[in-house]
DNA sequence: TTGAAATTGAAAATCAATTTCAATAATTGT
DNA sequence: ACAATTATTGAAATTGATTTTCAATTTCAA
């Protein structure tokens, strides 16, 4: 995924590309952590000084329908948001730094048939979200 | 966990028992579905009308602290409460109608063993939640 | 180049949550 | 039972995050 190409795939969609648009989506393409909206207003003025909050909100809220962006859970609070994981992805976050890391190979099949049985209930999606010490921070 | 026993958990840490704190316990305790600060309002005023929206707030702050209740995430929000389960056990929630149950047994020392092998990652904790269809509403 | 349509940021409005505070209610010691 | 002490209360004000409104500007297809 390209700078390029989250701006392609906002014009296919009807939007228009403009220096506010580009400043928030590159500082939320390029963060290799969790970033609240305030947060990506204040480094994307870096880029672009007369953006506003508000079009931080309209930006992430059209990235985030594009699935281009998700929304990120903690203890803390979830109104932060990071680039999308591909394919079936879960989150791996440092209690650190907040560094995201992104996993795949979960099997949880076995775990939600003893549920079903259990419980009678039938299990459609699952949440799973890691924490833990990145490498630096160990 | 009776109803007694969160308000002699609340007075055993300095609380005193009260009609809105009374209100408010046994509204949340016999939830079978996750509640918000305002809905717990509503309900808990048909026990006790002169109850105030301060002091629900007030209150599931100190069920939290003393682990009654936990905050549940969802896609639509994360404001809502619940019992809390006991020792490791995690969330089944009914996308339907919102019914909450516990489980246990999940067992994921296997992909955590091999995500630190793959990133370098220490792993302490884990989110895991089940979403799906109660019995009734499948 | 032109003009329709989307986008912008400032300001106002909304909504959830917290703080302040004087009045009230629960406990403690008598 | 009865004060005296202290926690608790709800109303109102405040804060902080997010959304809406709107007139001015910018983008882009023609
Ligand atoms: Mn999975
Ligand atoms: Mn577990
Ligand atoms: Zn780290
Ligand atoms: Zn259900």
């Amino acid at each position: 995924m390209t700078d390029t190409s989250w701006l392609n795939q906002l014009q296919d969609n009807g939007c228009r590309v403009t220096s506010a648009r580009r400043a928030v989506v590159e500082t939320v393409q390029g963060s290799p952590r969790a970033l609240t909206p305030v947060e990506v207003f204040d480094l994307a003025r870096q880029r672009y000084s007369a953006l506003g909050l508000v079009t931080v909100y309209r930006t992430l809220e059209k990235l985030e329908e594009l699935h281009l962006i998700q929304r990120v859970h903690q203890p803390h609070g979830c109104q932060a948001f990071i680039s999308a994981g591909h394919g079936h992805q879960h989150l791996l976050l440092c209690k650190q730094c907040g560094q995201v890391e992104f996993f795949d190979g979960d099997d949880l099949k076995p775990l939600t048939e003893s549920i079903e049985q259990r419980t009678g209930y039938q299990i459609q999606e699952h949440w799973l979200q890691l924490f833990g010490l990145c490498e630096k921070c160990k």
